[in-house]
DNA sequence: CTGAAAGCGCTTACAG
DNA sequence: CTGAAAGCGCTTACAG
């Protein structure tokens, strides 16, 4: 018998409390939530008790008598054309606060430029004047996102991230991808499907490399793998493209291919890969595997069509969903979440890909 | 800005009826349960109201005034060191409980003995004398099932289905595999890691072959994946062993392996690819591929050591987990959920196993 | 057929 | 420093 009160049929009430201890019920709430003006014997007993009885408060009534209205802010990249990986994320959240319908959540949902850190500041200042109940974002910006947490947690609001997690701010937990260790699937998924003395190519396409820790960790992931684990020896070549319109990316691609012969693999960091598997396409060159990120349109058709193989998935909706009832559930219940949540690193394939929809 | 409750700013309440209709919040009530004793005319005008305002209860108070438990009865098959699959099952249920720990739920788990159809039909028996508020089972024998299922529909108990459906019963949801398509991906993983002449073995485990028909579905979804997409032109060798002891099998392979010199890979259609793999390593056989299914320790650890390069996990504890919410937020919320509810396959190899476990 | 009242467990403003 | 009372939105037993 699995039970949802194991240790007691009925559940203590501030009302018993208040018996045991002969004192009201008035009291016991002051106590409770140390709103002061109680004596310190007073104090002392009904503590005691609370601890022997294992009180804990009905979440039901309080939420009824409070009525609290949560208000969230959320901060993340702008979804577009150029950057369609941030689509899915507000869905993620709206689900979160249907789920929680009983309660009134409000949530802001706040978009930056994410090539321009100057928008992401001023996002955050309006953030900060709003003064919400919690926040979630995505710390893109190192450097500005420190300054905005630092801001956060003296104004004692809490903050949860998603997609990457900065160590040195006060973050209540981080629900998103171990970036290491996906990078290492990467690797293991390519060298699966690529000829033990094939070469492989790296694509990053990222403006400025070294503030995108993402991709980093990917590609040392993936390194990692061939060093320790992998049976393939073939050569590693590493393209880097700042500019990521599509000529620009072809034209790279071109003079990379042109001056390696023997590339049978590409594993591209980011949520691109669709951009590899158009020009493989176009110039009809077969027998590539491409290894990418991210479930985009483009890139299921291309792994529905065999150019891609392997997909490897983060669950955006489920961040953001995660995100915001940490955040709910620590103001309201006062659970801690663990402070990092991996998500599992979803392999997709055009056979598994329908589920993932 | 997103709301939990977009449409007004505050929610009508029971009283605000009330008003609106010029009678008592108790033939509110009434009307709201169709407890009778109301004149036609009132009860709809109070419908009429009803449905303008939008009203929805507040499920906060209706908890907290009714302190309705729910008793619910699961019936799955024991686990035992022959059947370790099934041994995560009950977590997630205990955590389904558990997050619903403001509402009062208890459950009765029932086991029964997986290779005995009276057994099963006995629990059956008990728990319709228990009547329970809802159930969640496992149609392990299907026409056994089908007489449990009707019998509890007569009583009214909505019921769920995890690890597989019966189509002819009235099951409120099914939550799990979508057993031919992940026969299908087992086929493409298994295509990916061999070579193309090489032939393949399917192995069935089952005293029962007939009355087990997951293992057939995804038979036929494997087979049916080199018939539509596959690369592979090897041979499909089938074994269907109905012995599952280790020596048995270790004599069924046997046999094949000396009658067959060009198989590269084993597709194992149950959870025990570790007696495979286990195989494989006593005989030093190198080269032969395994998949299979199911995060048992074994096969994780055969996993992790190479011999099995693929395994699908079924995520056994969502699918009980998610079934003992659907028959939750049914009888609350009056939410009837999606009937069948494929949860994602997934692929799992020795860099991505450690986030299922 | 209908209304007024009590009470679920909690919080808070008020009186003392 | 402490207690008594009102009220959150709902349901139900009772009186009429």
């Amino acid at each position: 018998m699995i039970n949802s009160d194991p240790m007691s049929e009925t559940k203590t009430r501030i009302k018993d409390i208040a018996a045991l201890a002969s004192v009201s019920v008035g009291t016991v709430d002051r106590v409770l939530h140390n709103r002061g003006e109680v004596a310190q014997k007073t104090r002392e007993k009904v503590l005691k008790i609370v601890k022997e009885t294992e009180y804990s408060p009905n979440v039901m009534a309080q939420a009824l008598k409070l009525k609290k209205k949560f208000s969230f802010a959320s901060l993340l990249p702008e979804s577009n054309e150029n950057n369609p990986f941030w689509i899915k994320h507000p869905a993620g959240m709206q689900k979160a606060i249907r789920e929680l319908e009983p309660f009134p959540i409000s949530l802001h949902h706040i978009t930056f430029d994410i090539f321009s850190e100057a928008d992401f500041q001023a996002k955050t200042k309006k953030i900060l004047s709003d003064k919400p109940d919690g926040v979630l974002l995505a710390p893109i910006f190192k450097a500005e996102s420190i300054l905005f947490c630092r801001k956060l947690k003296e104004a004692n609001i809490p903050f949860v991230f998603v997609d990457g997690f900065i160590d040195e701010t006060d973050f209540l937990s981080y629900t998103g991808e171990n970036i290491f260790q996906s990078g290492r699937v990467a690797g293991q998924l390519t060298d699966i499907v690529t000829p033990e003395k094939g070469d492989i190519l790296l694509v990053n396409i990222a403006r400025n490399l070294q503030n995108i820790h993402h991709l980093n960790s990917r590609t040392q992931g993936f390194l990692n793998y061939f060093e320790t684990s992998g049976r393939n020896s073939g050569k590693k070549i590493m393209l880097n493209i700042s500019d990521p319109s599509l000529s620009s990316v072809f034209k790279s691609l071109e003079k990379t291919f042109s001056k390696h012969n023997n590339i049978c693999s590409v594993f591209m960091t980011g949520s691109k890969s669709h951009l590899i598997a158009s020009y493989l396409h176009g110039k009809k060159i077969r027998n590539v595997n491409v290894v990418g990120y991210d479930l985009l349109d483009m890139n299921v058709a291309f792994l529905k069509s065999g150019i891609i193989k392997f997909l490897i998935g983060q669950k955006p909706e489920e961040q953001t969903f995660r995100g915001i009832k940490k955040l709910f559930e620590y103001l309201s219940l006062n659970k801690t979440p663990g402070k990092i949540e991996y998500l599992p690193v979803d392999i997709v394939t055009s056979e598994n890909v329908d589920f993932f929809l």
